[in-house]
DNA sequence: TCGAATTTGTGCGTATGTATC
DNA sequence: GGATACATACGCACAAATTCG
């Protein structure tokens, strides 16, 4: 079973690209070139060309032509061991490590658990829970999505109960934690990827489709999971750091 | 500007489907159904399901039907803290902590380092280097692949030379560059992600376009990079786990 | 400044092949 | 074998953006 037509053009392009035959800025042959060269419908190469537009490879001006993507400049989000250490939350440790001002926007509310957020609690799901939702921008460009769960029968009545209000806001998990006796040990951090949903696309202005590296946080003390976290960032722009003592 | 029509279909479907309306292993209505449903051309629904395949949500069988993709079972890749303190390489102990058996492939070659890599080991481009391919496999199936750059400055003409030979294959970075003086103090790891190149998704086993989360991991001493490698990991099989310690 | 040519984005209708039921 | 559904391909049309004389 041979490759269909339109995936062999975006093969040849991709390796021509991957190879640097075509460096970053250069121009694609136009659609209609391709048809030619490939002896083609002029549709076959609109297909080909798509593919690699979805696939990251290629940005398309409509009117100009079709061009190899620049690598962009990552900004490195440091998710470090270390960054724990000096009390404020860990995105503006980051922030304050790349020499960029952080800010975020956030709304509480009440919620009931979902069944995956009980299960990282070790709640059962309905269970009362306090959500988050942040904006996380560096330079009024947004940077990061979360979501960010506790369960209420730790906080319910303490001044820590709404993370961004009160003596404590903008403390971060662990500060907060600690003031209502909740000692953390630990985070857990599962790294995944997908391409992101037209709400998360919106918020963080990234093109529909896009990708976002997903992070499922949970913290721990020795006890219990004490808050757990979706975190949502476009891997166009960020890449995500960890750096590991060793021994 | 409103959205393309194809967009719209795929949209409605893609948070039918993340919102359950649409459980994995359901099918989709056929693209008959949803171009009558829209009141548009059958190829418009061709474009939206497309859409939503290439995106991962969706598997289309033909003759069959098209049916919302099951998550599967997502494998943890621990990366912790602690698996560096056994002496053993960090795959190793991961694959022992998930009860699995690990094994890998390798070759070595002498090559002169790219400019990318010569960047992460603080050298210069053409300097020479050891440079390994692995591919790791459990229960023989492919989990990641990995390039490992070693200078050859430091190990030229020490027992370690080659990573997979000799007393010290096996071992890990970790304990073969303590052989020869290197005490290796920290490791980072930057997380990315993109669509499998062609070869990559032949060695993985995975789809043309499927997305891979890749790690540049550097070990440093006290005074110097000492190793780095790219390291290819299929997303939709595994996930990441960072065991962070706090305070 | 204007207008023509080019290029991309989207959409329609049709046709053929193949896999599934 | 027939009906259904998906995969690919062809050819055409028009809108919008861009380029350039």
């Amino acid at each position: 079973m041979p490759s269909p037509t339109y995936q062999r053009i975006a093969d040849d392009l991709r390796r021509a690209i991957v190879d640097g035959e075509l460096p970053p800025g250069s121009k694609l042959p136009s659609r209609h070139e391709l048809a030619r060269q490939y002896e083609v419908s002029d549709r076959v190469a609109v297909e080909a060309v798509r593919l690699l537009v979805a696939e990251g490879f290629v940005e398309a001006k409509s009117g100009s032509g079709s061009y190899v993507r620049h690598r962009p400049e990552m900004q490195r989000l440091t998710r470090s061991w270390y960054t724990h250490r000096n009390g404020g939350s860990p995105f503006r440790a980051a922030m304050a490590a790349a020499g960029r001002p952080g800010t975020w926007e956030s709304s509480t509310e009440r919620a009931p658990m979902t069944p995956p957020i009980a299960a990282r609690l070790a709640a059962r799901p309905g269970d009362p829970a306090m959500r988050t939702w942040y904006t996380f921008l560096a330079d009024n460009e947004p940077v990061m999505l979360s979501q960010s769960w506790e369960p209420l029968y730790l906080t319910e009545g303490t001044p820590v109960m709404l993370p961004e209000e009160g003596p404590h806001a903008g403390c971060g998990v662990v500060g907060r934690m600690a003031v209502i006796g909740q000692q953390i040990t630990h985070a857990e951090e599962a790294v995944s990827a997908r391409p992101a949903l037209a709400a998360e696309a919106g918020r963080l202005k990234i093109r529909p489709g896009g990708l976002v590296l997903t992070i499922a946080r949970t913290y721990h003390t020795d006890q219990r999971p004490v808050e757990t976290a979706d975190i949502t960032i476009p891997v166009e722009r960020y890449s995500l750091v960890y750096e590991i003592p060793v021994q």
